[in-house]
DNA sequence: ATAACATATGACTTTCTATTCATATGAAAT
DNA sequence: ATTTCATATGAATAGAAAGTCATATGTTAT
């Protein structure tokens, strides 16, 4: 394993509201807008999440009109959340979730 | 999944230091000044990233004479490193890669 | 008790990164 | 062609996190 070369995944998904917008995509595609509403974020904002999000192939788009539909790359990033968690469980406490 | 709890967990990984301790454990449990040494940083900066991925369970330490043994958590820490490695290789081209 | 070695820690500074804001692009509707 | 709606983007700023340095703590040996 190269580890190096995770650095950038890593580090894309270390950020909460890159977090939220996954966590809302796990419920289902959605647009921008419907991004913005379910996470209560401003445009802009998420549209930088996203483009990043995209660039590491997290999610991938279509469009739809004049909407983009983002939606999660469920191969891979949706096991690594599930492993994540099963460590948050089993291994973090109270102080481990400061901030 | 409650993504949120995720937080620190990406955000403890997500930084060179420490991703170039954990791959130097990979290899093996290592003193500090081992560490210092495979991955030619300084001790301060190292035992401040060993401090907090401690925080989070992705190491443990046991005292031995003098020196700290700093040691992977195997049961979690390697199994999502696998998983980020599928990812990284089958959807992270060389754009990905920069920085 | 003191010295030497290994590691940890606090405070300061610097470096990054996210957020914000203003604006651009692009698609559909009139 | 112009307006409206949806989203993207660049540049500036603000905020956070990392690195640095000086020093403290703790362990072993003499």
């Amino acid at each position: 394993m190269k580890c190096s070369s995770y650095y950038l995944f890593f580090d894309t998904i270390s950020n909460k509201t890159r977090m939220a917008i996954i966590e809302s995509l796990l419920r289902g595609p959605k647009s921008v807008n419907d991004i913005c509403g379910s996470i209560n974020e401003e445009q802009s904002k998420v549209s930088h999440s996203l483009k990043r999000m995209v660039e590491c192939n997290f999610l991938d788009v279509k469009r739809e009109g004049k909407q983009r539909i983002y939606r999660l790359n469920q191969e891979t990033v949706v096991p690594i959340l599930k492993l994540v968690d099963k460590h948050v469980s089993k291994f973090c406490n109270k102080e481990c979730m400061r901030k």
